[in-house]
DNA sequence: ACAAACTTGTTTGTATACAAGTGGATGTTG
DNA sequence: CAACATCCACTTGTATACAAACAAGTTTGT
């Protein structure tokens, strides 16, 4: 029977967990940006201007999710949307300066929160953790 | 500078990329119920009838959050809801016969699930997983 | 006994996350 | 080149997730 079901011992659990905890403490070190806004500015920094739907797809958001992610950081003006000159179906997102420069300011504290979400690990099963998340995702 | 960082090799990113996939996983493995709604039934059916919020400690939900899928397991008739008689402000919640029923059959689904969120892996691998975000939440 | 501190459950507001459907633009193919 | 499929962005609806504030009940400290 299902007797012997532990729902602390259920990888999906703990993965969920794991998240929230992450979350948690990205919050606490790197202020006014959620972790996918951050993501989302990583990529432009890495990748320049993209369509809004690839720019989801390199950050993991469907369209409806990116969307609004889109419309925060434009908000917060962080970002421009622009239409794209051969195509008349994408709007084209670009980091503005502030863009810019809140993400490299981001980016320490990202770094910290990082590490303080791997402090219970040793350097080895933190690569460890890398090495089994990247063949899981 | 940034110029290095790559978010595809954050951990933050990827735990996050390996919950939705687990997620997506699961919806496709077990009918209608979320990996969230299934950690409930599994706590009760674990441990029996909890106040609300005891309930919510016990899945990682805060107040607000399993309230709602409190709500939502009750509108299918898979718990009930009743007054504690010692402690006023507690309300008691207890799964049905159907929701017995139910955490039987989609714990099943769930293995499945879990089965197939961990294919990429090793059966070692998947044991240091297991052990590594134990050490994480 | 009684005020202060805490707990429980609720509400509101914001932010992902995804399914499903729409309309317009672009690509492909017979 | 016209039918068809695909892609893009958008919209609606549902489901977590958490912060902050609140009222009512309970516990604690004196």
């Amino acid at each position: 029977m299902a007797d012997t079901y532990r729902l602390s011992n259920q990888v999906g659990f703990n993965l969920r967990r794991a998240n929230q905890r992450h979350v948690a403490i990205f919050s606490r070190h790197v202020d006014g940006m959620t972790p996918t806004q951050f993501a989302t500015l990583a990529r432009l920094y890495e990748l320049g201007p993209l369509s809004q739907n690839k720019l989801g797809r390199m950050t993991a958001m469907d369209s409806a999710t990116i969307k609004g992610v889109v419309e925060r950081l434009m908000a917060k003006n962080l970002l421009t949307l622009r239409p794209d000159q051969n195509d008349q179906r994408l709007r084209i997102v670009e980091l503005t300066e502030e863009g810019q420069a809140a993400f490299e300011a981001a980016h320490v504290q990202a770094l910290r929160a990082r590490e303080e979400t791997l402090e219970p690990l040793t350097a080895e099963e933190t690569e460890t953790l890398e090495a089994i998340l990247a063949k899981l995702v």
